[in-house]
DNA sequence: TGTTGACCGGAAAGCGCTGTCAGAAAGCGC
DNA sequence: GCGCTTTCTGACAGCGCTTTCCGGTCAACA
């Protein structure tokens, strides 16, 4: 009973009174159809609610109306933020999506790819950042180049070294890179960095560019104040614990993420340190509630929504010969209430060494 | 080329020098096949990068390893939390999601819906609230119908009028009551409401609550005291807005949702109230971050990776006959720093009625 | 050695749909 | 009314896979 019970196009075509090839051109309008036959088959499949059987129709057509969409975590912020766009994009082109949360996992990253090339989606689109993994990056090149082959269209969010795929590339690097120096502009000289996991190209790049333009600047980030932690709020909570049991000397800390930020907000409140009176705290990616803390945190926004849109523009454009197209997208520092100039007073947790800069 | 790229079964019993339906045994180890037969095809299987064509598969088996999943909106945090149970589970089960987002369009549920039954999903998983619509829940009904026949499960998180379905049924009206006992007993004789879009019954069951344990007190809310906004940041920032511009006279603001209550919090302050000095405030959820804020916010915890584990769990177990499961899931009423026992001096603001209880 | 049964592999029939192809019907000019 | 073109329609062959059904092999047993 469980196979018997849908309305198939032949039963929509015997109650039509036609055959069932009639029954799917009137139904998709590929031919032109007699208008008395099409009537009633049209009705015919109203009153049955006839819904077609997407498989058979992909099947048939070698081709489906699904698009798969990889993320990291549907469950953070950053991803949710990409998904509204994507959803709403997939929407407008009559697309139905494919939904993978990896929760960081490369291989799972490479099933999930390969479970969507077996659903012969139209496109795949990788939200999550790429990995830092030579092996990893092999694989998922072989993978992906099986999609290619099978006309399976894929487009990124972020840096996928060594992938060569379409992708959206929001500005880590040079967002990070304005922050330092925004933060350089308020003074600061010492800071410390909370990083994600070092494995994701996003993390690597928020460092580079943090570090690149302290660099220019003549400020080097000590290793001890480099803590890495996990991509949520606890780990930002543990790493910004960390780097106080370590003895925090800096006077402006840096969380890869906003969700870090949360965390590293929390864990400096809770050992007495206040933002940004003791110490300034700027994060990455402007996600919603992070303007209405207290302070508001100093961020640099991502358009997330767009990002989405965007990403998945890319894939429903047909691929190119040759080169891979690049869409960057820049980030906007936003210097909130959680930045401010240094303090005068060295902490008691720094050690002493000589401020360079006149303060505030 | 396009449709010719894929590698298919035959290709694998080809190479292995077997028949497609020994290949295909061997591969999916329904029947036992002669081990030296099954290593070859398994290893013509991985030289190819054989991935099966899962509509095929689908089409042959009658069943796929779909689920679908219906929300209100990806971005918003509630389902984010929702949604990671649930694709936890999917992938602890091996079921790839189709997902959907439908912005709060009733009809756009119907459509997935019909979509999803095309797509002849195992199971669908209605994660939003149902809507207080006849004509809508007459249709969804009938749809719905549709797929018990076909043996598509339906679960569905929230209260679904009229739909009967299995359900996770987060006690939103019980969270509410405890809540509002909670408020009274910090001492608060007025209070005012921030609800979202009528039509939503997780709405509806969240003021109920609020208004019947308060009733219960003898309290009763002014009808001016009950706003409607839209269930987001700005939603709760108008609708707190428009609450100050009618005079705000409560001591204690509902929010029936923690975002509504983070733009809420924004601008009481940016109306010069302090939260809990002036006005006490408190949400419904806890969405991560909500308890971060300065204050934290007070507010009824929903376990939303749980519910959306619990749901996952609900749709894959096999249908009963006669009436439909419904698990309740209590919220926690988690008081924190933005309640506090009412300001004794009465706000500009308010109107000078007496105020019936002993303050502090 | 003949017979029975267990076991396995291959041929083939679908699953529900689309698209090709050939033929029927209809329209047209003469 | 005839032959021609132009529409439309139905039969049918797949799409790639699963799953019966059937026949062949071989071990076991009489």
């Amino acid at each position: 009973m469980d196979k018997w019970s849908q309305v198939t196009l032949n039963d929509v075509a015997r109650e039509a009174g036609v055959s069932s090839a009639t029954a799917s051109r009137a139904l998709n309008g590929t031919t032109r159809v007699r208008a008395d036959l099409r009537e009633r088959v049209l009705a015919a499949a109203e009153r049955l609610a006839y819904t077609p059987n997407a498989h058979a129709q992909a099947l048939a057509r070698a081709s489906s109306q699904a698009v798969g969409v990889i993320c990291h975590d549907v469950s953070d912020p950053y991803f949710a933020g990409i998904s509204g766009g994507v959803m709403r994009a997939a929407a407008e082109h009559d697309l139905h999506v494919i939904m993978g949360s990896t929760f960081r996992d490369p291989a799972r990253e490479l099933s999930y790819v390969s479970m969507m090339r077996g659903q012969r989606v139209r496109a795949i689109l990788l939200t999550g950042s790429g990995f830092e993994d030579r092996a990893w990056q092999g694989a998922m090149r072989e993978e992906l180049a099986r999609c290619a082959a099978a006309g399976t269209r894929i487009a990124a969010v972020s840096r996928h070294r060594g992938l060569r795929v379409d992708s959206v590339l929001p500005e880590n690097r040079a967002g990070a890179a304005a922050l330092a120096r925004a933060l350089l502009g308020l003074g600061h000289r010492d800071f410390a960095v909370l990083t994600g996991p070092p494995a994701i190209t996003t993390v690597v790049d928020r460092l580079a560019g943090f570090q690149e333009a302290l660099a220019d600047a003549g400020v080097r980030i000590a290793p001890d104040q480099i803590v890495e932690g996990a991509f949520s709020r606890d780990g930002g909570h543990r790493a910004a614990s960390e780097l106080i049991a370590r003895g925090l000397r800096a006077t402006c800390v840096f969380a890869s993420t906003d969700i870090m930020a949360v965390g590293a907000l929390a864990a400096f409140r809770g050992h007495g340190l206040s933002v940004p009176g003791d110490v300034s705290l700027a994060g990455f990616d402007d996600i919603p509630v992070i303007g209405d803390l207290t302070p508001p945190l100093t961020t640099v926004a991502l358009p997330l929504e767009e990002i989405g849109r965007r990403v998945m523009a890319l894939a429903l454009r047909p691929a190119t010969a040759g080169r891979s197209r690049v869409e960057r997208v820049p980030g906007t520092v936003v210097l909130r209430a959680s930045t401010s100039a240094p303090a005068v007073r060295p902490l008691r947790e720094r050690s002493p060494r000589p401020l360079t800069e006149t303060p505030g």
